[in-house]
DNA sequence: ATAATAGTCAACCAAATAGTTGAGTAATTA
DNA sequence: TAATTACTCAACTATTTGGTTGACTATTAT
């Protein structure tokens, strides 16, 4: 529960989407991360903290500089939630019934 | 890019996620959507408002009701954002090479 | 007509978020 | 050794969030 919380709220925001893109072409330490953002260096660490907080990124301490990568993981879980409501997007009509028969076989 | 903020807030929320499911049921009036939760009913209404800003919830005025009922659609694109993001968790190993192969093709 | 129900609205509060700045530390480079 | 780089930390600010209560409106039932 807790886990989902923090893996939305920390999808939340298109910075920290942005960041996941970044670290998706490979790690990168802090500094570079920020450079394109247009805030501070401080900013950009607390949305990484956030995204860490949710065991999105993993942050690793080598020499001065903190390396950051990406970890899906969690992801899943968030593509686990909403993958069970795809009846209701995919095939609008049917949704309702679809899901109730769902339910009862369970 | 506002929408997927709002999509992803919406759902960040554990009371907001268990109305959703709720919803999967069936519509619901909003009183009674508030019955289980232990909060007043003003506080679910601006759960329920959330939702709707989001898009996720319809609410439609009926007499002196308000029928709350789920529009996934939304859901889609969140879960869009997610599946690119599939292989990493996937194949851990391989995942960043089958990102840079897939990028390259664009 | 009266009472009960369903909901809104405004005001308030505490805590969290998203940002800033300035000072300090630790590692690297010159 | 001195300067620069990479980053942390604390303090502050403004806004948003998640909740409360009390008073009000509108609809329905008795």
């Amino acid at each position: 529960m807790q886990r989902l919380d923090n893996t939305f709220t920390a999808l939340s925001d298109a910075t920290r989407r942005a960041i996941v893109a970044r670290l998706a072409d490979g790690e990168q330490p802090l500094s570079k991360l920020a450079e394109p953002f247009s805030m501070s260096q401080t900013a950009v660490t607390k949305h990484v903290r956030v995204l860490s907080d949710a065991g999105l990124v993993i942050v690793e301490k080598r020499g001065r500089t903190r390396h950051c990568k990406l970890d899906a993981a969690p992801m899943k879980e968030a593509m686990d939630w909403l993958k069970y409501y795809e009846a209701f997007w995919a095939d609008k009509f049917a949704s309702l019934a679809k899901h109730l028969e769902k339910k009862k076989k369970q």
